[in-house]
DNA sequence: CAGGAATTGTGACATCTGTCATGCGGCCGT
DNA sequence: ACGGCCGCATGACAGATGTCACAATTCCTG
């Protein structure tokens, strides 16, 4: 019987090195290249080909859910499973979207990745079930673009004035989406709607 | 020969498996316990006395550092590495005074993990060589106590009455913490004062 | 095609934030 | 014991932020 082939993206070395070493130690389960972002993972794949992709979802380049999407494209075979930290239904979605099999966060007992890389393997799903049970009664994202977007970089400090400037939008207009970004989360102010938001995994 | 006694602190489970299998993979070195949150690191220190002890930073109950710091008072001869997504400068520094013979990062292979193992139960201290390099020209945490426990708190969304309220601070006093720890701290807005200062590791 | 949603804009207003000057009492170190 | 920081406070002011009402445009969908 010949072993699943498995390509590992992650973009911490020592998580990635020993997640590797966990795979290899299973006698039917062969990791054949391990990356460190979504571009080297998606180069990778087409070189390598293998049975199961399974990746992080926040890496520089490229997160994990675009790269499942644009390898779901061109190998609609290769099974995805995604690997992370975070248990937020947004990225759950978006991930199933994108055309995953797995979603389990690095909280699980280690021994369920190799057990999930053999089932979705073998056709099966497999999602954390916490999570699943979350997925049906989770509000989805009532952002629009423009909100998201600038919500993100307030977040992040930028100042009204900085966000008009740069998005050559007037100020009125940036306070606008604000605003309404705000009362769509229920928050207080910016910081509370962007934290809310980032929480659900809308950002 | 007899094997280094490893016990790892870890808080999430796959990881924490993931990097155990890896220290098992060495022939000379033996992971007599692994645990979820510094609390049980504690007790589990206590019980099996290893040699060396690995942990994370940034777990429930204890953060590493706390448990750092504990461990040593009690029992000093237990070499301590701490082992942390955060290349933080006042971690470091935190991390040193507390007593810790090894700091590093999770972006670094993960064949350095054991090395540092090996070293520090030989009496060597393994620093990350970029952060070591950055901690003598590393300004330290100009806040006072209370900027700080302000910040924080504003960082995550509390308004300037909110904090007052609970704080049993007048709302202007609130706004003068704020204002000086923005200024001390090169911002423009709490915001961005509170991601400044999360970066260096001083929230 | 009509209607709806998203994007962008303006003006006005109330409130929140950030800054500055100034003051007082307590505690620490020399 | 005295100077200097810290914690706490006030008042005043400018500028930033959040809210509301209203409107033009585009694009998509039924």
């Amino acid at each position: 019987m010949s072993k699943i082939r498995v390509i590992l993206a992650e973009d911490q070395a020592m998580v990635r090195g020993a997640l590797a070493a966990l795979l290899n130690i299973e006698s039917d389960i062969e990791v054949v290249a391990s990356v460190s972002n979504g571009d080297e993972a998606f180069r990778a794949a087409g070189q390598h080909r293998p049975d199961v992709l399974v990746t992080d979802i926040e890496m520089p380049q490229m997160t994990g859910l675009e790269l499942a999407t644009r390898v779901r494209e061109l190998y609609p075979v290769m099974k995805i499973v995604i690997v992370t930290t975070f248990a937020r239904p947004g990225y759950l979605r978006r991930a199933l979207e994108a055309g995953a099999s797995g979603y389990l966060l690095k909280d699980r007992p280690a021994s369920e990745l190799a057990e999930a890389v053999r089932r979705v393997h073998q056709g099966m799903r497999v999602v954390d079930p916490g999570l699943a049970a979350e997925i049906w009664n989770a509000e989805d994202d009532p952002l629009t673009e423009r909100e998201r977007q600038i919500l993100r970089r307030a977040g992040e400090g930028e100042t009204t004035a900085e966000l008009a400037k740069s998005l050559r939008l007037s100020e009125g207009t940036v306070r606008n989406y604000l605003s309404e970004a705000i009362s769509k989360l229920g928050a207080a102010n910016r910081i509370e709607a962007a934290r809310t938001a980032r929480a659900k995994g809308w950002l």
